[in-house]
DNA sequence: CCTCCAAGTAAACATTTGTTTACCTAAATA
DNA sequence: TATTTAGGTAAACAAATGTTTACTTGGAGG
């Protein structure tokens, strides 16, 4: 079962470095077999196996089913080393695919722990509901802000005591369905 | 010009589809093209101009160069629709490779805006210094907290007042570079 | 010790797919 | 109007690559 391993690991760092997948005599070299066959067995088991995606007769058609970073489930203090078990899953950005990134100026947000230089993730066509987080158009300026309900009238609210309310006309452009945020730039 | 921008687009959205490139002939399909050689040049040139790589002689060895969610530089507000102009770049977890994510507990680092559910991105190699969020192992429990000095020992500080400080032994098993909140699961 | 079998070898085979050469055509250009 | 040329057509060509068949082999198990 050794075998696989190295195969899932290989396929991992080529991918990962190339951005298509290896052929499988591109495999069968790495793993020091001169044979093809061997490969393709493997290949169609860890498909059968749910760890890869295998698009037969497609040159390079295969794609990895774990895309992303992975999710620790723990972390154990093995004596010398660390160990990171348990894969919970894994986190890719192929959810917000579709999607596009709004860097946030200002801190009107803290509230909520959105802090200037954080990307807000936006999804233009999902429904704004009330106490969501959105981004409105007002008077020609973007602000990410909550979306809130005075008096049966619309309004932005910031989650930052030193801001006003906003309750002007405005419109929503998108909600808020994410934030990244990466130190050390 | 309009051509290599088709190209693009499906580019785009055959490699989200399949995990991978599609061949000169889908291409040329696609475009109804009735030949290669059109196809083959104008990759040729979308590669000179920067926006894919390309790997001469290998099966679909086509990847785009912008890979990730775009990073939308300003919304204007054109007249009935919106449009989101200047693409500032590319965000990608390509620069989180390698890492792994750790779901935050707890709120004791609201104070440095992470929340409880916040995926924090841990880089276990990036050696801490004073003033980094760290992971850090107490007596075989996890904790994300900020690496400080105090009196010349190492501990740890919540960000939150109704939290203590941990002058515990402890090891620094990564430095938290990144965050990810996703809302509505 | 013999049998069986998973796993690999070897060698073809059949497509898929990138590349190339020669030619065509309509629109821009002189 | 004659010429040029970007961009496409057509048809081969040459690799790259998945697939298949027949054969070997080292070790687990009876």
């Amino acid at each position: 079962m050794k075998t696989k391993d190295r195969i899932m690991e290989f396929l991992r760092g080529f991918i990962e470095e190339n951005g298509f997948a290896p052929s499988i005599r591109e495999i069968a070299c790495h793993l020091r077999f001169r044979s093809t066959k061997a490969v393709k067995a493997h290949l169609d088991e860890l498909a059968d196996m749910g760890l890869i995606e295998k698009r037969g007769g497609i040159a390079r058609g295969i794609r990895l089913k774990e895309r992303g970073v992975p999710i620790i489930g723990r972390i154990v203090a093995g004596q010398p080393t660390l160990q990171f078990e348990g894969v919970e899953g894994h986190f890719s950005l192929d959810r917000w695919k579709g999607n596009f990134l709004l860097r946030i100026k200002g801190d009107s947000m803290v509230g909520a722990n959105i802090e200037e230089g954080d990307l807000a993730v936006i999804d233009k066509d999902r429904e704004p509901r009330k106490g969501d987080i959105v981004v409105g158009l007002v008077e020609d300026e973007t602000t990410v802000k909550r979306l809130d309900k005075e008096k049966g009238r619309w309004v932005l609210k910031p989650e930052n005591p030193n801001y006003s309310l906003i309750d002007k006309d405005f419109q929503v452009i998108g909600v808020v369905i994410g934030v990244i945020r990466s130190y050390y730039k």
